[in-house]
DNA sequence: CGCTTTTGACCCGCGC
DNA sequence: GCGCGGGTCAAAAGCG
């Protein structure tokens, strides 16, 4: 996890977050919240899916969220057996342009491909940091969110702007009360990109419990 | 042949 | 204590 959302999409990035949660089965876990913002692309692209990182993600689970249109698509890393990376994938309820990648836990292993990704993506995305790029079709299958792309298309709402607006700010009460449209946090130490070291997961933690003020400018 | 996706069932935590 | 909802597992099928 934590590699993707680093990485600036450009026009795509519209947000990302990291907290700590509490969720049903783990007392705390650290959730990674990435807006992304699929616009255009969304549509165009045969599946925009969910952004592309260095990782391959292998879906194991979808489940219909109570509240929203869209089902929820639970990936994890599958370029390392034993990491334990995983993300979900959804759409924002009202917003079907709009891609809700939470990603939990984090990788316990060097990017499979992150130097050759990284060094790719630099050379062509300047602007693109050590992560690469989210909607773009560049990446293998593992990325394309099939379920959602294909459900939006019958059932989502093309809301209007001033919805979207609404739906962004209920987005934002959902995770953590911030919005970073369209910026790019400096997340170079929310998301240790691989954690090489088996510690590292305790280390993210203790990062973790300082995360927050790194977003209470909002 | 191996890997990924799909789908249903099961399990667990939380709220009432 | 019960019900609801979310998250994960496991088996089967499809694809490269």
């Amino acid at each position: 996890m934590d590699s993707s959302p680093s990485r600036k999409l450009g026009s795509n990035v519209s947000e990302l977050t990291q907290e700590i949660q509490t969720s049903k089965r783990r007392k705390v876990v650290e959730k990674t919240v990435v807006r992304v913002r699929i616009g255009e692309n969304a549509g165009k692209l045969k599946n925009e899916g969910p952004p592309s990182d260095f990782w391959s993600w292998r879906k194991y689970g979808k489940k219909p969220i109570k509240g929203s249109p869209h089902p929820r698509g639970y990936y994890r890393c599958s370029t390392s057996k034993g990491c334990s990376a995983k993300k979900q994938v959804e759409r924002c309820r009202t917003d079907a342009s709009v891609l809700i990648i939470t990603y939990t836990s984090n990788h316990n292993h060097p990017g499979p491909d992150l130097h050759e990704s990284n060094l790719n993506q630099q050379s062509k995305d300047p602007e693109t940091p050590p992560t690469g790029h989210l909607d773009l079709p560049t990446t293998p299958k593992q990325e394309k969110p099939e379920e959602e792309t294909e459900e939006e298309e019958h059932d989502h709402p093309i809301v209007p702007s001033c919805a979207d607006e609404n739906v962004c700010q209920e987005k934002r009460h959902d995770t953590l009360g911030i919005v970073l449209d369209e910026e790019p946090i400096s997340c170079s130490r929310l998301m240790p990109f691989s954690a090489p070291k088996p510690e590292e997961n305790n280390d993210f933690f203790d990062e973790l419990e300082e995360l927050p003020h790194i977003f209470v400018f909002h």
